[in-house]
Formats: structure tokens, sequence, C-alpha cells
DNA sequence: TTAGGGTTAG
């Protein structure tokens, strides 16, 4: 059975016994008749223009009628709560609920639901919460808001008691509360328990397919999202943009562009390609596949591109290094006068970043409040930290945060410790590390920066000391993997990593490639191995990182003059862009490598950031 | 009366 079991796997129960809830039944209020015929009349009256009522104002006026008349708690009152939620005014649509003696469970229903949909999530609970303690039912149209306001929340242990009350309810076969039990689960960060849900659905349809294949997407699951995509479609059912969205979005995170050109010509035959969401998603995904041709062709193709499609092709600019056609664009979006918000500031102060524009960068986080009234966020502060940081600017950059008018976060120090790493600056790092890890104890990534100041240093028991407070505080460094598509399959290699059917014929490669490589001057930077080992020790462990076995594999099985792409999901390694700087060369090949934050283009031995990263 | 969605720093 469907119910206990799922929900005790889900919260990890061995046993699971249904809580006890009282529940008792509400009718919906008929509308009163007042003694009165011509009172009658008037609510009749009233009642037949509501039905009609389009408009905001139109309503207003005839709430203020029905106050005039004293006709509060009729079915009249009903019609009017449902329409000022339509209208997004639940805070008055609140208002005229709270004057009704005993409202249905429908209206309870419509006011979950207004609050959830206005993205007022704890207001949605707390009613849900009402509901239940008044002794009303919650039923199949309560439970998917309920669940929203959840999922909006990330409030994973309400979740679970809200699963539990849907069983209690005999709701849990609905459809409609599936499905949003496992979007719930997904946005919660928790897919197993999503993957649980919709595994013991005995009907799915095109929502809980598609709220799975979301569900894969944003928790990074990319593989499982192109299974399941694949998987709807052989069930029968047809895609939608919903599920097309997500599996572009997996698709670039992969950097399968093969499979991409595929997606592109499948979008065409369903008759999505005017859709400017899935053509934003098709442009985001060729950029994240290297292709930034494919996504300007698209985008120059598109009417009607709206302030996220013009900031999409401004980011994809900037993430290729070529922050003054960022610029270029972003005056072009202006021209076509299109608004740009806090999240095209985000991507031009980080274009200009990539590209080292200080003056150009400053002058835009001057203009968004000057000539565009948006007070910059923190993403934006992030920006100009690392713009000023990565050119040296060391100390401007730690004023800036100093003094600016929001709580920094730990990624906003975390953006300088960077910078400390890239100038050797031992001093600084120290010092700020102190405020990254008391706002951020156990985030690897830091721990690791840090490390790699004191390796580039030869200070090995500090390297020690980092590592062992990383075990200390459960931070696990996360492990480096490079991705590579090839016939239609993405192949995955770790540092190291022989378990491919290759890996003889990679290691051979790269073996075969050191004695070139040393002839073009490439000298293995050993700073980027952390352990204290003999330096022909050292040399091995870089020849074998991720990146380095990816692009291999590539030379070996493309034909010769083919462009190589790889995606690596950390920061690439200073030794391997020296590496494949010289490997460019020597195979005479472009190679696109993407780290996590930028691409880098590398062809007849240099690389489009300009060692500049 | 019921659901899922495109761009965001390092």
């Amino acid at each position: 059975m469907f119910d206990t079991r799922t929900l005790a796997l889900v919260n990890g129960f061995s046993n699971f016994k249904l809580p006890c809830i009282s529940i008792s039944s509400c009718s919906t209020k008929p509308l009163k008749l007042i003694g009165s015929k011509s009172i009658n009349d008037i609510a009749m009256n009233i009642f037949s223009e509501l039905q009609r009522c389009s408009s905001l104002i139109t309503l207003r006026k005839l709430h203020a009628k029905f106050i005039a008349h004293g006709l509060k708690d009729t079915g009249l009152s009903t019609k009017i709560v449902v329409l000022y939620v339509s209208f997004k005014r639940v805070d008055v649509a609140r208002s005229v609920f709270e004057c009704l003696s005993n409202p249905s469970s429908y209206l309870w229903n419509i006011m979950v639901k207004g609050y959830a949909t206005q993205g007022l999530f704890g207001h949605s609970l707390g009613l849900y919460w009402e509901m239940m303690q008044k002794g009303l039912k919650p039923d199949k149209y309560t439970f998917p808001f309920a669940l929203k306001s959840c999922a909006g929340l990330s409030d994973l242990n309400m979740g679970k008691l809200v699963h539990q009350h849907l069983v209690c309810c005999g709701c849990s076969h609905d459809v409609f509360v599936s499905a949003a039990l496992v979007d719930m689960y997904s946005k919660c960060g928790y897919i197993e328990a999503a993957r649980l849900v919709f595994d013991k659905m005995s009907v799915r349809d095109l929502v809980s397919w598609t709220s799975m294949i979301s569900g894969y997407a944003h928790n990074g699951c990319n593989i499982e999202t192109m299974a399941f995509f694949n998987l709807m479609r052989d069930s029968g059912t047809q895609s939608n943009r919903v599920s097309i969205l997500s599996v572009l979005l997996a698709c670039g995170n992969l950097g399968a562009l093969r499979k991409g050109e595929w997606l592109h010509n499948y979008v065409i035959q369903t008759g999505f390609e005017f859709d400017i969401l899935v053509v934003t998603a098709i442009m985001d995904m060729y950029t994240k596949c290297g292709s930034l041709d494919l996504a300007r062709r698209l985008f120059d193709g598109t009417p009607g591109k709206d302030v996220v499609c013009w900031s999409a092709m401004i980011r994809s600019y900037g993430i290729h290094g070529q922050g003054k056609k960022s610029l270029d664009l972003f005056n072009g979006m202006l021209k076509a006068k299109v608004k740009p918000n806090h999240v095209t500031f985000t991507c031009i102060l980080s274009a200009c970043s990539h590209s080292g524009l200080l003056e150009e960068g400053k002058k835009c986080f001057e203009s968004m409040v000057k000539d565009f009234g948006i007070s910059p966020q923190l993403n934006n502060y992030a920006c100009m930290v690392d713009l000023l940081s990565r050119l040296g600017q060391l100390s401007e950059a730690e004023k800036l945060i100093e003094n600016m008018p929001l709580e920094p976060d730990a990624s906003i120090w975390g953006s300088l410790l960077g910078a400390c790493r890239i100038y050797g600056n031992l001093d600084l790092a120290e010092r700020i590390a102190d405020h990254i890890f008391a706002l951020d104890p156990s985030h690897s990534g830091y721990h690791v920066l840090l490390s790699n100041i004191y390796a580039a240093k030869c200070r090995w028991k500090d390297v020690e000391k980092v590592r062992k407070v990383m075990v200390r505080r459960g931070a696990n460094k996360v492990q480096g993997f490079s991705l590579i598509e090839f016939n239609n399959v993405v192949h995955k290699f770790g540092v190291g990593d022989r378990s491919h059917p290759q890996s003889h014929k990679i290691n051979g490669l790269l073996e075969e490639l050191a004695a070139p490589m040393k002839r073009l001057g490439y000298v293995p930077l050993t700073d980027f191995v952390l352990h204290d080992i003999e330096e022909e020790a050292k040399e091995e462990a870089l020849l074998y990182h991720s990146e380095k076995l990816a692009i291999a594999f590539g030379i070996i099985n493309t034909p010769p003059g083919t462009s190589i792409r790889v995606t690596k999901n950390l920061r690439i390694c200073g030794d391997c862009h020296n590496a494949i700087k010289v490997i460019s060369k020597i195979v005479n090949r472009v190679i696109i490598v993407r780290d996590m934050h930028r691409f880098h283009h590398f062809e007849d031995g240099l690389c489009s950031c300009g060692d500049y990263w």
C-alpha cells in the first residue's frame, strides 16, 4: 500500500502510526434571504454583477454597495473573496473572510491558495493550521497549496507533517496532491522522497511527470532528468514547455551539445519555438555547451525579447570572457527600451569582472541607483568585490565589503579569499578566513582555498591543520570531475580515474604528450598538488587530473581538427590551464573547457581568457 | 477551487 509505507520510508520510520486529528464537516453557507424583498433584489442584483465582474475597480464598487446594504455573511461574501483573490488582493479578501462567522471549506481553500500563489507561504500555512484547529477537514484542494507553501519555504519538516495529514484525510491517491508532494520534496532537496512518491502513483499525468523531471533538474540530477524525459515520452505522455525547460537545463549542465541540438529541433517540431521561455532556455543551453554563435543566432532571430532573454545573452558573452560585447548588448537593450533589473546588472558586472573591465564595471554599478533606481543587492556587491579583488585592489575590495549597507555573507568574503590565492596574500587570507568560517563553518571550498594558499607557500603544517579542521567540521571536499559528450553519451572522469574502459589508452596518450608539452615550455605547476610529496610524484598526480583525462578521451575518439568540449564541476586547475594551452597547439585542436564559473577556449597555445581568470 | 516554468556572483 502506498500511504503509510511511503510515509514511513520518507520519514525514516520503521513503524508509522497515523496521528489523530479531529475532523468535522462544514457546508457552504447559502445566500441569506433578508425579509425585505427590495434587499433581496439588491443582493441578487449585486450577485449578477459580481458574476460579470472583470476589474478590480468594479469589484470595489460592488463591495462598497455590499457593505452599505449590510449584506455581510451571505453567499455574496464568498464571491467577493474569490474575486479579490483572483485580482491578487488577498489582503482585502482576508478582511472580508474574517467577517464571516462560519466560512466554508471551499473559502478556506481559496484563502490558502490565494496566499500560496502570491508567495505569502507563511500566511498560507498559518491559515491551513487555523483551519485544522477549527476542526475543518482539509481536502484534495487544500493540500496542493499547503504543500506549495512548504516547498516555497523549503520547510521539509512542515512538508512531512502535511504529508501525514493528507494520508489521514485519504488524499494520498489524488493525482494533484501526489504531484504537489513530488514538487514539495524535490524543492526541499529530498529528491529520493519525491521519487518514492512518484513511483507509488497509480496514475501519472503530465504534471506528475514534469514535477519529477523538474525536481531532478533543479537538484542537479542531470542524467536522471534526461532519462525521465525519455521515459515520459516512451509512456506516451506528450511533453510540454515545463518538461522541455527542465531537460534543456540538464542538457546545458552536462554540456551535451549534440543532445541539445536534437532538443532544439524537437522544440521546433513540437511548436514551442516561439515561446520566449523556451527560446531563452535553448540560448542558455547553447551557451553552457560552449556554442556562443548558436545562442546569438537564436537571440537575433527572436522577436519580442524580454528582460530575461536580454540578460541571458549578456551573461553568455560574460562567461565566455567577451565583456565588451556584453556592454554593447546592454546598450542595445536600452535602445530597445527594455528596462534592466538587478539580475541584468549581476550579468553585466560579472561580465566586466571576467574581462577585467574596472572602469566600465564601476560606472554600471553607480548607474544602477542613479539612472535606474535599482538598489544593489548582495549579488551585485559580490560582483564588484570580485572585479576589484581580481585586479589586485584587495584593500579597496575589503573596504567595499566593510561599508556596504547589506550584511555580507560568506561568499562575498570568499571572493576576496580567492583573490588572496591569486596574489599570494596570506596575511589578508588568514584575517578574512575568520569572517568566512564564522558565517559558513562547513563550506569545503573555502577550506580548500585557504589550504591552497598555505600549500603555495609550502606551509605544510598549516595545510594539515586546515585539513583536520575540515574533518572536524564535516566539510567534505567536493570531488572534481569532468564530462565530455561523445556519440550522444556523456562520459565522466574523476581525478586519477582508471574506471573508464579506455583508461589504458587515455593514460598512454597523456604520457606520450608529456615530452612534447615540456618542449613547448610547459612546466608542471606543482603548487596545485596539496600534499607534501616529492616533485616527481606531484608531476604525475597532475598528469591525471580529470580535465586532462576527458581531453585525452576526446583526442582519441574524435576526428582530427574537430573541437573538443569539456565541462568541469569545479574551477579549472592552474596547471591544467597551462597544460591544455600547449596540448591545443600539439594536437591542433580547439579545446573548450567550461568550469564552474566560466569558459576557456584554448587554441594554438593560447586561452581566450588571456590567463585572467 | 486543484499542479510543473526561462536569466542571477565565486
